[in-house]
DNA sequence: CCAAAAGTGTTGAGGGTACACCCATGA
DNA sequence: TCATGGGTGTACCCTCAACACTTTTGG
């Protein structure tokens, strides 16, 4: 037989909570299978690999067909080669990881066999699906502490509390937002423009943007 | 056709230095290619992937098959799978890095067809094989500043100065011995024996051995 | 006693946290 | 003028780098 070779997708975006409290979900798209194994299961967007194409196109061309978006921000996440991770034949599975806009997200695609679910109240997954995301959590929340990746969850501009309210969220912690603003102004990856945001009853935010010469993560020689 | 899957190992291991000032050389082991394409080129030790065998499982034994070693840390590094990272058809390789240990590695097998060469002096690789042992040398670089990995690199037992010339060798700083002991002696990884060394025309150190309750490195859900 | 490495003590700089305080806007 | 979030100042703590100093061995 030999052994399938598969490329999954792991996909966030922060969206509106139903609880206007909140200040938005972390959350996760996900596909219901129509085949066995596991049909009538939820499970992470992804497909066969593309012998014609590389894997970071194949996700992320995956993750367009299953949310018509494309990603802000496309890294791999591991490659899972278990031999027991499907019982349908041996499949190494190489998952990707990708963060969308909120402003697009909210307009994704969402229908009978594609839902958004807040990331960790997830329902019990094909395969082992539920241990990628896991893991896959862990990384962007520990990613989000030493990069500067957070900026791809907004969109071109954004105050610094937005990106504030994007660590509290994912990171599920409370951050001073006097040392915060510090925090990333003594970066060079996110610069002040001149615009700042009227209309709320309070002083006016000034707009931060994104340098696009520093790169996001440190993944070292891969860039 | 399809697409070809392969696994492939970075080893590294402190190897006696030629010159007796320094105190050891980060060196990996290669195999010498029989077959084109890129016959006759150093590569990474690998194969195919196993239908019947997990990934890490493969990547040790060929470790194993090369060197006659037994990793005392391995690790999945990436999976790579440029569309033309071969021109014998596609193949997606997944790398796998391990730490095997100096005094092992010394009667390790040579021969015609396999060496050990400088980390940082390597000859031309066949395939992209210089660009992944670059990203398995930043990894381990990396992971030995935030993690307590360095003791895969030595035996059973060993004393503070062998294991802060290990971080030396590899990061390629020197250390401050006393900031180096506190460092260490805080962490609750490594724990004092009651032996000493004696033999030295010096005060004799004590040695210390590596806490197996406590994991080498956080790989989060992966463990 | 001397050289050399093991091991301890101390100080000062820098970064992060907590928190007091002022600023600018809409209602 | 008040409520609300934007934005600044500052004191304290803790970690870490630098380096002086003491200890224990072999020669």
């Amino acid at each position: 037989m030999g052994i399938d070779l598969a490329v999954s997708t792991v996909i966030f975006a922060i969206r509106p909570a139903s609880d206007p409290a909140e200040r938005g979900i972390l959350s996760i798209p996900l596909v219901r299978r129509t085949r066995e194994p596991f049909a009538g299961r939820w499970s992470l967007p992804g497909g066969a690999a593309d012998e014609a194409e590389g894997l970071a196109d194949t996700a992320a061309r995956k993750l367009y067909e299953t949310t018509q978006l494309a990603p802000a921000y496309l890294e791999q996440l591991y490659a899972f080669g278990d031999t027991d991770r499907s019982w349908s034949g041996r499949v190494v599975s190489v998952v990707y990881w990708a963060l969308v806009r909120a402003e697009l997200a909210e307009q994704a695609a969402e229908g009978e066999n594609v839902r958004w679910f807040p990331a960790d109240e997830l329902p019990e997954l094909a395969f082992d699906h539920n241990r990628i995301v896991e893991y896959a959590l862990w990384r962007l929340r520990n990613k989000l502490e030493y990069s500067r990746i957070a900026q791809a969850f907004l969109g071109e501009t954004f105050t610094l509390t937005q990106l504030r309210h994007v660590h509290e969220i994912v990171r599920q912690v409370s951050l001073d937002p006097a040392n915060f603003r510090r925090q990333i102004e003594s970066s060079p990856a996110v610069v002040a423009t001149d615009e700042v945001v009227s209309g709320g009853r309070h002083r006016p935010p000034r707009l931060y943007r994104y340098d696009t010469t520093v790169q996001l993560a440190d993944n070292g020689p891969l860039g």
